[in-house]
DNA sequence: GTTTTTAGATTGCATCCATAATCTATATCA
DNA sequence: TGATATAGATTATGGATGCAATCTAAAAAC
């Protein structure tokens, strides 16, 4: 049955919510819109008077995926204004990260499924990719701009690739030795 | 019709191999048993006379394509015996590599998908990091070898996300500028 | 009260993984 | 060597699920 103008848009941004974490666990290929539709409680019919195709929305919930993980990490760094990249490093590098995809990372999560997508999915990490490198290149001081960038792209790319690493091995003792040496790796690359 | 027992192995040793090539580029859920088996010169209903299923298929086509990848590791290595580690950046980090997900190495192209696989799959993946630490702690002096392998650790980690990065942006210069980050961050990281 | 608009139900068609029936050439054994 | 069993492959089938489109009915909006 119909439901009110307002009803309807909080449905769709139900919709988008649930598809990002969901995607995040499963993957884009991993669940189907019957089940996504299902999360929001509603059924697979009403998916196309909101969405042109799957890969919309999945254009749509990586958007929001970033922003959600992007706000994650504003809230760890104003919670520990004297230690802040101590605070990304405690968030993004630990066990509970790597057990928690539906809620972490989606670069971590989809990156290797988001090179393969449309290059609207691409623009949607694209754009969060840049958000946590500006906030990234906030705590790091480099001697001009582009050095300052570079950093950054490096300590994202040491992050993301520890936390996969992490999650693709079986034994949680070498998952926990590339967290560790991610964090190390990290904070030595914004010492100097 | 019935083939050699020789022939019936070697068949099935394609099917490996070609899986290795098709999982890395449409993902493990991105391809179906029917087109594997087609790549292979096969039909799908000889797939379950050679495999158990096709997370079996997975489990070998990544330690096949691990090994792969690990071979081509050593014989960059081996060509350029003066400066190692910069064959396996020049190699690694390269909008080559970037561009060619089906040869290039299973952890950047699957990552994401491995970590929602069986442990079987995971083992595989377990086992070829392992042999890439290897090959890396070789080029790397530490003050013992728990140093070493931690060095080798933040190294592939930096060049696993520096490789994912480059290719879930759109922009090719920012996706250079990730490559490139990363291996100024890994000759650094061994520098020292 | 009439028109829009939306959720849901139904349907279509393709593909998914897996299994079964069938065929044939190869191994095996007499 | 010749008969027989069988492994490896093809074709066909099964039931489930995939995305997408259409139609219906009801409620909101005007």
């Amino acid at each position: 049955m119909r439901v009110s103008r307002v009803q309807a848009e909080e449905n769709r941004q139900t919709v988008i919510t649930v598809a990002s974490r969901l995607f995040r666990e499963h993957g884009f290929d991993g669940i189907g819109l019957k089940d996504l539709m299902k999360g929001a409680g509603l059924t697979q019919g009403a998916f196309y008077k909101q969405f042109a195709s799957k890969e919309d929305l999945a254009a749509q919930a990586s958007s929001r995926a970033l922003e959600s993980v992007s706000g994650r990490w504003s809230e760890a760094i104003a919670a520990s204004p004297d230690d802040p990249l101590g605070a990304v490093i405690a968030f993004y590098l630990s066990m509970d990260h790597r057990e928690e995809k539906m809620d972490g990372c989606p670069v971590a999560a989809l990156g290797s499924d988001a090179a393969r997508q449309s290059s609207d999915v691409k623009a949607s990490f694209e754009t969060g990719i840049k958000a946590y490198l500006e906030t990234l290149g906030r705590m790091i001081d480099g001697a001009d701009d582009e050095e300052t960038t570079g950093k950054a792209m490096a300590v994202l790319s040491t992050m993301v690739g520890a936390l996969i690493l992490s999650r693709v091995v079986n034994d949680p003792d070498l998952a926990q030795a590339f967290l560790d040496a991610g964090a190390q790796q990290v904070r030595q690359s914004i010492a100097d």
